[in-house]
DNA sequence: ATGAAAGCGCTAACAT
DNA sequence: ATGTTAGCGCTTTCAT
C-alpha cells in the first residue's frame, strides 16, 4: 500500500510538503500542492490512520458506549452524537454495554487503549470506568445518568416527567396507579420511580410497595412483573412503565390476563416507540428528546477535547407527555 | 501516560521482555513475567494501540457497516457479530450508512485507513466500495446482499419467503394481493418483488404494478404507498410488506382509512418486531434469521482474515413465515 | 516555502 | 531466555 514516501518520491518533493499539502497547511505553494494531489491520486494513497495517531498522539474518534442497541431511545442519541461529530470531521464508533458494568469497563479500555479524543457514555451503576477515564485525563461526557464525579453530563428531568405522567392517570381517574421501572441503583429507574412517588404524595394518595415492580429494562422481566401485578388480589388499574421494551412486556401481560387497555387499566409508558400509535388503543407516552441528548452531549465533549480546564457543565432537558387513548377511561 | 520504557525500567528488563510477557509469549521466565505484571500494574500501563496497530500493520477491530441502525434487524445482526468477534478478541465498530453509498464508501474509506483487519457490510447499489476494499486486499464479508464480486456473502432466501408469504395470502382467500417493498435496485427489494410475483403466477394471477408500489425502506415512504394504493378504484385487499419500518407506515395508512386489519386488508411484513403481537389483530410475519446472519458472517470473516486464500463461500439462511390474526379473514 | 531528520511506542528479527 | 536494535508511516521542529 502506497505510503507517504512514494507519494514524495513520484512528486519530487519531500515527505514534509506532503504532509503539509495534504493537511491542508497554508504554507506550500499552490503548484506543488497540485503536484502533491495529482501523484496522491494516481498511487491511490490513503494515510495510515494508526501512524497518523501515534505521532498525534490522538485519534480523530470518539467512543460512544450505551446500554442497548437495541433500544430506539439509544439509536436516537446515537444519531445525534453522529451528526455532530461527522460535522467536524470525527468517526464515531459504537459500543454495546449491555448494561453491564463489565463490557462497559472493557470498552473503557479499549477507548483509551486506542488513544480516542472522548468517549460519550450512559454509566452503569459502577464509576469504575468513569474514574479510570479521568485518571487518564480522556475527555467523556456522562448521558442520561449522573455521576457523583465532577463532569460533563446531559440529563433528562426524568423525575419531573413521571410525577407529570402520573398525575395524568389520577386526574383521568384511576384509583391504583402502579408502576414498572428499571433496577434498584439505576438513576434512572430510581427517579422515574421517586416521580411517581412525588404524585401520588401530591395527590394524597398512600403510595404501597405491592404496586411497584423494579426489573431490569426489558420486555421478559416487565412481563413477569405485570403478571404478578394482575394476578394480585387488589390489582393496578393503571401502570406507569419506564421504557419502551418494558412496555412491550407489560402490554403482553395485559393480552394474556385479557383486560382492556386504557377502559381497565391505563397506561404510560416512556419513550414514544415507532409503533406507539398503532396498538389499540394507541399508548400514551412520555417523549424523550433523545436525539438532542445526543447533539448536545457531542458539542459538550468536542468543547472538552479543546478545553480540558473548562468548568463540569449539567444540562437538563425536558420530557413531553403525549397523550393518547391508553391513558383515558372512555 | 506510562509506556512500555518506564514498564521496562521499573522492571529492570528489556522492552523486549516486557512485550513478551505482557502479550503471553511462551519464552519468558515465569518469575520475570511476574516483574513485569507487577511493575505495569503499579505503573496502570496501557499498550498504546496506534502503536502497535502501526507496528503489526493491522487492528484488531473489524468495522461493521450497516444500512440502518434503527432497524431491529440490523441491531439483532450486529449482536451476533460482536458476540462470535469478542470471543476471539477482535472490537466491533459499528458504522451506519444510512442507505447512502456516500456514507458508506467514507466509512470503508476510514475502515481502510484504520487498518482494521476485516469489513462487513451490507452493500449499498454501488459496487465501489467493495472495489475499494478488494483492492486493498482488506477482508470483508458481504450480508443481507449479494455481490457481483467473488465473495463471501451471507444472504437470506428472500425471494422464497416472500413467495411463500404471498401464496399464504392467497390460501386465506384475498382476493387483489399488492406488495410494498424497497427501492428498485436495492436487492432484497426487488427479490422479495419477484418472490410476490412468483407466487402470482403460480396461483395464475395476473400481477399488475398499479399493486405494488417501491419507496425507500422507511415508515414515511410506505404510509405514503399505502395510502396512494388504498385510495385507488381497486385496492389491494392484502399487502405483502418488504420490512418493518416500512410495516409502521403502512399500518398507520390502514387505521386513517378505518379499514379493519386481516378482514379487510390482509398483511404480511418482513421482521418479527417486538410489538407484532401486540397490534389487533397481531401482525403475521416473516421472521429472518438476523442474529446468525451475523454470527455466521463474522465467522466467514475470521476465516478469511486468516487465510485469504480460501475460496469465497455464499451461505442463504432459511426464513420463516409467523402466521398470526392479520393475515386472516375470520 | 521547503527539506532533513527526529521520534511517537511498539514488536520482531537478530544476536547472544 | 533475554537484550539490542531497526523500523512501521507519519508529523513537526529546526535549519535553510
Amino acid at each position: 500500500m502506497a505510503t507517504i514516501s512514494d507519494v514524495a518520491a513520484l512528486a519530487g518533493v519531500s515527505t514534509a510538503t506532503v504532509s503539509r499539502a495534504l493537511n491542508g497547511k497554508a504554507t506550500v505553494d499552490p503548484e506543488l500542492a497540485a503536484r502533491v494531489r495529482k501523484a496522491a491520486g494516481e498511487l491511490g494513497y490513503r494515510p495510515n490512520g494508526p501512524a497518523r495517531n501515534l505521532r498525534r498522539q490522538e485519534a480523530a474518534v470518539v467512543a460512544l458506549i450505551i446500554s442497548d442497541v437495541e433500544n430506539p431511545f439509544w439509536t436516537a442519541v446515537a444519531r445525534g452524537v453522529e451528526d455532530v461529530a461527522h460535522e467536524v470531521g470525527y468517526s464515531v464508533v459504537l459500543c454495546n454495554s449491555d448494561e453491564s458494568a463489565d463490557k462497559e469497563s472493557r470498552y473503557v479500555d479499549v477507548a483509551i487503549q486506542e488513544r480516542v479524543a472522548g468517549v460519550i457514555l450512559s454509566p452503569t451503576g459502577s464509576t469504575s470506568s468513569v474514574e479510570k477515564l479521568a485518571a487518564r485525563g480522556t475527555a467523556f461526557v456522562a448521558v442520561d445518568r449522573p455521576l457523583p464525579h465532577e463532569s460533563d453530563v446531559v440529563l433528562v428531568d426524568t423525575r419531573a416527567a413521571a410525577r407529570q405522567a402520573t398525575e395524568h392517570l389520577i386526574a383521568q381517574g384511576y384509583e391504583r396507579v402502579g408502576c414498572v421501572t428499571g433496577p434498584a441503583g439505576v438513576r434512572t429507574a430510581d427517579d422515574r420511580l421517586a416521580g411517581y412517588r412525588d404524585a401520588l404524595r401530591a395527590a394524597k394518595r398512600r403510595s404501597t410497595a405491592k404496586l411497584v415492580r423494579r426489573t431490569e429494562y426489558k420486555a421478559a422481566g416487565a412481563h413477569k412483573a405485570a403478571r404478578e401485578l394482575l394476578e394480585q388480589a387488589e390489582p393496578p388499574d393503571a401502570l406507569l412503565v419506564a421504557n419502551s421494551a418494558m412496555a412491550v412486556g407489560v402490554l403482553q401481560a395485559l393480552q394474556e390476563h385479557g383486560v382492556r387497555l386504557g377502559r381497565e387499566v391505563g397506561l404510560v409508558s416512556f419513550d414514544d416507540a415507532p409503533w406507539a400509535a398503532l396498538i389499540d388503543p394507541p399508548l400514551s407516552v412520555v417523549a424523550q428528546p433523545a436525539y438532542e441528548i445526543g447533539t448536545v452531549a457531542a458539542r459538550l465533549l468536542l468543547a472538552r477535547i479543546t478545553d480540558s480546564t473548562r468548568p463540569p457543565t449539567t444540562t437538563t432537558l425536558g420530557a413531553r407527555l403525549i397523550e393518547r387513548g391508553s391513558s383515558h377511561r372512555g
